[in-house]
DNA sequence: TATTGTTATACTCTATAACTATA
DNA sequence: TATAGTTATAGAGTATAACAATA
């Protein structure tokens, strides 16, 4: 086990190390896996419902308070005021938030060109397809990231 | 990003995935990855002291502290004096810590199959093969599992 | 004085429950 | 009464610092 892992645990060892690669290179945007995932998400739903938008990342209303809070005090995420149910905010993506989500793509682009830098493209293309047939199979549909929650700063 | 995700989101998801599924085949026997780390390294080990084993596993002294008493309350590592040096303790697997490492190795392997389940016995080897050479391309080497702390209860 | 292991403490993360304003 | 969002609080997880025994 120790001395010949097998794809199971190298899929957990090569995740966690993924995730906190991403992580490094995302500092320097003054961005966290968190909220690339929250971006990219609404990128693709704009103008729902708060909570709605939590259910598709995995965050509970609670810490979506928070992330929204960020996101909006640095000018990438809007909360507009739904005049049919004045309980509920549609979220947007300001254009600030779309140049940044741009950024957060070329990271991502190059994060994973360095993971992948000792396998050939073909190589790359088989494991991204293998990987992919384990994803469908195991039903992970969702943009999840490492949760890591909001902080408390107001 | 979101709709075809690349190589590196999917091990980043998968490897979450991989590693919450782990942790539900250990529960029936009572354990938990970190407790899975340690019995694997200090079998490779035995006779080293505590702090020694920890770096290996990548736990700080204090850290071990924990882990160990829980280990060792369960009858599955012993610590013995080093009358050399009585400062340190030098850890060994009981008996039954070795029977406990036989049953963890089995739930891996049914863990493994069950997740690369939709892939044929030749595809499981290349993706294990792809997967070694970028581990060792990052320089990953040790026995890391998600590091979740030991509880606090003597 | 330095080191092994231990204990205490503070800090962050996370989940849950209580609250407000609208419906 | 129920729901969207917010705030408050308590529990776990984690890192760090202080400590006792031995070297």
């Amino acid at each position: 086990m120790s001395e010949h892992p097998g794809f199971a645990l190298l899929l957990v060892q090569l995740g966690m190390e993924a995730a906190r690669q991403f992580s490094e290179r995302l500092a320097p945007l003054g961005m966290e896996p968190r909220h690339v995932g929250m971006l990219v998400r609404l990128a693709a739903n704009e103008g729902k419902a708060q909570q709605v938008i939590g259910e598709l990342i995995g965050l509970n209303p609670t810490q979506m308070v928070f992330l929204v809070d960020e996101l909006e005090s640095r000018g990438f995420v809007e909360r507009r005021r739904n005049p049919a149910d004045r309980r509920s905010y549609a979220l947007y993506l300001t254009p600030a938030g779309k140049d940044m989500l741009g950024k957060v793509r070329e990271v991502g682009q190059v994060h994973q060109a360095k993971l992948g830098k000792s396998l050939s493209q073909t190589e790359q293309q088989q494991l991204t397809e293998l990987l992919r047939r384990i994803a469908r199979d195991q039903g992970i549909t969702g943009l999840s990231l490492p949760g890591i929650p909001p902080r408390r700063t107001r």
